[in-house]
DNA sequence: TTTCAACACGAAAACGTTTTCGGTGCTCAT
DNA sequence: ATGAGCACCGAAAACGTTTTCGTGTTGAAA
């Protein structure tokens, strides 16, 4: 077992000093074509690499991006993932993951953790509990030390700082108008309650898409499911009792399941019902039918979160306080779900 | 913006040295009951917490667990990093994710980059590439260099190491066998390419089954699929061929294209043809009808592994050469693509 | 009064780098 | 012979810790 070779060691060997073997590494004039070449091979043959810890403490950089994101056992997080690692592989940053588990304590003490000289910056999405309790603290507090924060999705107007998102609201509005133009007259909502940022936005979006059209806004034909690992009998409930002739569904968890309803009730889908979903996962593209949804770009989010992050922490040094928030487009994927729209 | 403060500012602040205030914080009994609380109060107030990076330089320790992966996007992957991080985080460690996207270059890579001093262990699964070419020298270094590598899912028998799996040649060959007892005659097989370790060892159990029970294994009825991004033609037209009344498909996308398949040749399931896939991941549960398959727990296959991991770090010192391969076991879960089994 | 332990604290090394600032020793022009 | 200038290299600081080893000051025992 051989363990790593360090720049002592190569400068024992070879009976030079520490500097002359850094310097010579580096291709620095001041060191003699003579000892760089013999320091050079002598490196190679023992296949140098500087320790990045090392690197890290001296030059007060890691260049590596801490994630924090609710779970990763979630398509659209996964794909944020995704975008992030490749773009900021493409500029040599790592990325290091943790989860919050939707658990405001969580997000705490994952950020407390990283921000102690791990990372370089931030990348997040709130947690359920976070954005209920809007208790920010520890992010503005990261801020406030000097490390950059980027967040994705689930934001706060009470942090300044970068951010990236869709339209949530613009794309719900669209995808209500849709149906509305085709001539839907009960669209239901399935949606989450009110304190999911995104949730409470595209649930804005249904209201103002049917406000928009002089149409009322029945509140019976509004679910807001607050657990939703069982939400199978409420939507099987509301289905049976107001017989939606569409359903607007906020995640694709939501409305394969009311396609799932409504095949129970008898009822098929496109035919007695048409069904839009949000977000393009795995389930809105193989199931059967396959869903109409709102597209959600994960990877490009990520991407954009990762270049926003990496330009703020190279631009040089401290020429801010001018935050962005980049939108990213969405477009309705028409599949079988929902009649060509 | 207030800076992190350090045990120097500290020090220069409370006019004591540096050991002294290092000494304190950690109760040291070598400090007096006074200065003790004194610094700790300071310390509280400025909330001061040590620099990790320095520490991982000092104790050449970084607390953090490499994960290489062929990609993220992937329920099952996305499972197994969530076992990992969840007792990884249990045990102090963070994990630091690092893609493939099923590139040996980017595997050799990443491993590299994460190898110099970043963290401690690795947890990976090979790509595809890696596996087509058998090139493990990669792996076999890191080791030689005395850092513990536990490889699950994919792994090789040519690198000697903790590893954690299933055993996808028993899984494979229980579910033939029970649609062999259930009296189906023609059982097609759709799987990958033989250099991808877990379609292999799957493809054999099938053979192993029909051979067990007296049953000639009709090559017609195996299909393997190259591009996984484009098998829907493929799997059609053997569909439509062979006309199999059962299909034991070796990943959950195979299967539920299976079953548009029939679908669209007019035939029902579980009525005309019955399915089953591998992995249980979200599309089989969320599918209509929802897919019988062969269970995968990658939470548990992640935390296994972190677990196994971690015991090896801790362990005083190089007590090994017994590597252990853990099989985590699967069973068959039932739903709607399949009669009662 | 001397001696010695106990106590409280500081200096310095170590982890592995990079970089600044000085040195040498040489050549060459004066 | 003297000095300037250059080519080459090393010492040391710095990043932020922890820890070993000293060292000075007490107080009490001899």
């Amino acid at each position: 077992m051989k363990r790593k070779v360090t720049l002592k060691q190569i400068a024992k060997e070879l009976d030079v000093s520490i500097s002359t073997v850094s310097k010579s590494l580096r291709d620095s004039p001041e060191i003699s074509e003579d000892t760089r070449q013999k320091v050079q091979a002598f490196a190679k043959l023992y296949n140098y690499k500087p320790n990045l810890i090392a690197l890290s403490l001296k030059n007060k950089k890691t260049k590596t991006i801490g994630i924090i994101i609710p779970e990763i056992v979630h398509h659209f997080f996964a794909t944020v993932i995704s975008g992030i690692e490749h773009v900021a592989n493409e500029h040599g940053y790592n990325v290091i993951v943790t989860l919050s588990d939707e658990s405001f304590d969580k997000e705490v003490i994952n950020m407390e953790m990283l921000a102690n000289g791990s990372i370089d910056g931030f990348i997040m999405s709130l947690s359920k509990e976070t954005q209920h309790k809007k208790d920010f603290h520890h992010i503005a507090e990261v801020i406030n030390q000097g490390m950059p924060v980027v967040m994705f999705d689930r934001v706060t107007s009470d942090i300044l700082c970068d951010k990236v998102i869709i339209d949530d609201n613009a794309a719900a509005f669209d995808a209500v108008q849709s149906l509305i133009n085709n001539d839907f007259n009960k669209i239901a909502l399935i949606t989450t309650v009110d304190y999911v940022s995104v949730g409470k936005l595209r649930t804005d979006g249904y209201i103002k898409a049917l406000r928009t059209n002089d149409r009322k806004v029945d509140e019976s034909l509004i679910l807001r499911i607050e657990d939703i690992d069982n939400c199978e009998e409420a939507i099987e409930k509301m289905m049976q009792e107001v017989k939606p002739d569409a359903v607007f569904a906020v995640n694709e968890l939501f409305a394969v399941t009311a396609i799932k309803a409504a095949n129970k009730l008898g009822q098929k889908v496109p035919e007695d019902v048409s069904v839009i979903g949000f977000t393009d996962g795995i389930i809105s593209k193989y199931s059967s039918p396959s869903i109409t949804t709102v597209s959600q770009n994960g990877i490009k989010m990520g991407g954009k979160a990762a270049k926003m992050l990496i330009d703020r922490l190279e631009s040089e040094e401290e020429d801010e306080e001018l935050y962005r928030t980049e939108v990213i487009e969405t477009h309705l994927v028409v599949r079988e779900s929902t009649p060509t729209l």
